[in-house]
DNA sequence: AAAAATAATAAACAGTGTTCATTTTAATAA
DNA sequence: TTATTAAAATGAACACTGTTTATTATTTTT
C-alpha cells in the first residue's frame, strides 16, 4: 500500500531535481537572469512541467531563499566555539561579511530583492531565516550580561548592528563604491569595519 | 542660421518629454515595471522612436539616476542655515531618511538597484551624485575640527555613516523588517536611528 | 484488455527590450 | 513651385520572458 507515499517520494525527488538547477543556474546567473526555460532545459523537461510542481517562480524565490538562510546559518556554525558573547558578536560580523562576497547571489536573495509580498512566516523557510536573526539578539543580549552595550535596549542595538553590516555589504555588491579610487575603494569596506568594530569596542 | 541650433533644441525637448513621461510612470510604478513601449504610449510616439533619443532603457536609467540625484542635493537644501556642523550631521541624517520614504523609487535607483556597468563617471549626473557624497565629508570632518570623532579618519567614518542609514532604509524599503511584529516594526527604524545618533554625539 | 487517473507537453497568449527596412515628414536645390 | 535630398518616425519582426490550457502519453486501477 505504499503507493500515495512513493508517488509523494517521486514529487519530492522532482522538486529537489528543479530545485538543483535552479540553484546552479542562480548563483552563476543570479534570479533574474535565469528563466523558467532555462531550468527546464537543464532538467530536459518542458517549461510547463515546472508548473506542475512550482505554482509559479515566486515560490522558486522562496525555496532559493529558504535555501541561502540554511546555508547562512550553516555558515555561522564556528560560532559556537566562541566562548565570549563580544568576541561572538565580532566573529559573526566577520562571517556575515565573508559570506556576502563569497555567496553574492545569496545575498541578494536573502536581503537585497525585492521579495513578493505573500511570503508564509510560518513555513520552515521562513524560521531558517528568523533563527539567524535572533542568534544576533541573543549575542548582543549576552554581551550586555558582561557590561557591554549599557543602557542600549538589545532588540534595537540588533537592528543597528545589522543596518551597518547591511549597508556597507549592500552597498558594495551593488557596486555604489565607484565614487572612491579603484585603489581606495577595496579597502574602504575594510577600514570601515574595522572601525565599526572598534566604535562597538567602547560602546 | 540658427537652423543646426534649433534642430538641437527641439533633440533635447525630445528628450525631456521622454524624460519627463519616463519619470511620472517610474515613480508610480517603479523602474522595472516601466516599459518602453508604456514611455511610447505615454507620449503618443511608436517605441522605436524612443531608441532615436535614448541608447537603450539603461541611458534612460542614468537620466532618471541622475534626476533623482538632483532632487535629493535640492532637498538637502535647508542644512545651509544649520551652522553647527554636528547638528548639521544629525539633520542630514533625518533629511536623507525623509527622502528615503518619500521617494521610494527614487532612493531604489539611486542606492539598491543593480545599476549597468557602464557609466560616465564624467557627466553632470554623476557629479550629482558625488556632490551629495562630499557634503557628508565635508560636514563630518567639520565635526572633527569641533572636537567631535577624535582619532577616527573622516572620510572611514562618513562610509560607516552612510551605511548605516542605507542599511536601515534599505533593509525596510525591501521589506526586511517582517521578523518584528506589525507594531513593534513601525518603530524599529525611529528607535535605532535615535540610538543612532546618540551613539554619534557620544563618539 | 478497457477505463480512469495521472504526468508531461506543445502551442499559444500577452508581454519584454531592441533592431531595421520602409514610409512619412521636413529642408534644400533647381 | 516642384524635384531632390536629408531627417524623423514607424510597423513589423526577432528572440526572449512568465504563465495557461487543451492535447497527448504514461501509469494505475478496474
Amino acid at each position: 500500500m505504499g503507493l500515495k507515499e512513493r508517488k509523494e517520494r517521486d514529487r519530492q525527488e522532482m522538486k529537489e531535481t528543479i530545485l538543483q538547477s535552479a540553484h546552479q543556474l542562480f548563483v552563476d546567473k543570479g534570479f533574474d537572469d535565469v528563466s523558467i526555460r532555462n531550468i527546464a532545459e537543464a532538467i530536459e523537461y518542458s517549461p510547463a512541467t515546472i508548473y506542475l510542481y512550482f505554482k509559479d517562480k515566486n515560490e522558486i524565490f522562496y525555496a532559493l531563499h529558504g535555501e541561502a538562510f540554511k546555508k547562512f546559518n550553516e555558515f555561522l556554525a564556528p560560532l559556537a566555539t566562541v566562548k565570549d558573547p563580544f568576541k561572538r558578536l565580532i566573529k559573526m560580523g566577520e562571517l556575515y561579511m565573508e559570506f556576502t562576497f563569497k555567496f553574492p547571489k545569496y545575498y541578494d536573495i536573502m536581503f537585497i530583492m525585492q521579495a513578493p509580498m505573500d511570503c508564509d512566516v510560518n513555513s520552515k523557510e521562513w524560521k531558517e531565516g528568523e533563527s539567524a536573526h535572533s542568534q544576533l539578539e541573543n549575542v548582543v543580549n549576552e554581551c550586555q550580561l558582561q557590561g557591554y552595550f549599557k543602557g542600549k535596549e538589545y532588540k534595537t542595538l540588533s537592528f543597528l548592528i545589522w543596518s551597518t553590516m547591511h549597508g556597507m555589504c549592500s552597498l558594495a555588491l551593488r557596486d555604489r563604491l565607484k565614487i572612491y579610487e579603484e585603489q581606495e575603494r577595496s579597502k574602504m569596506i575594510d577600514k570601515s569595519f574595522k572601525m565599526f568594530k572598534q566604535i562597538l569596542s567602547e560602546l
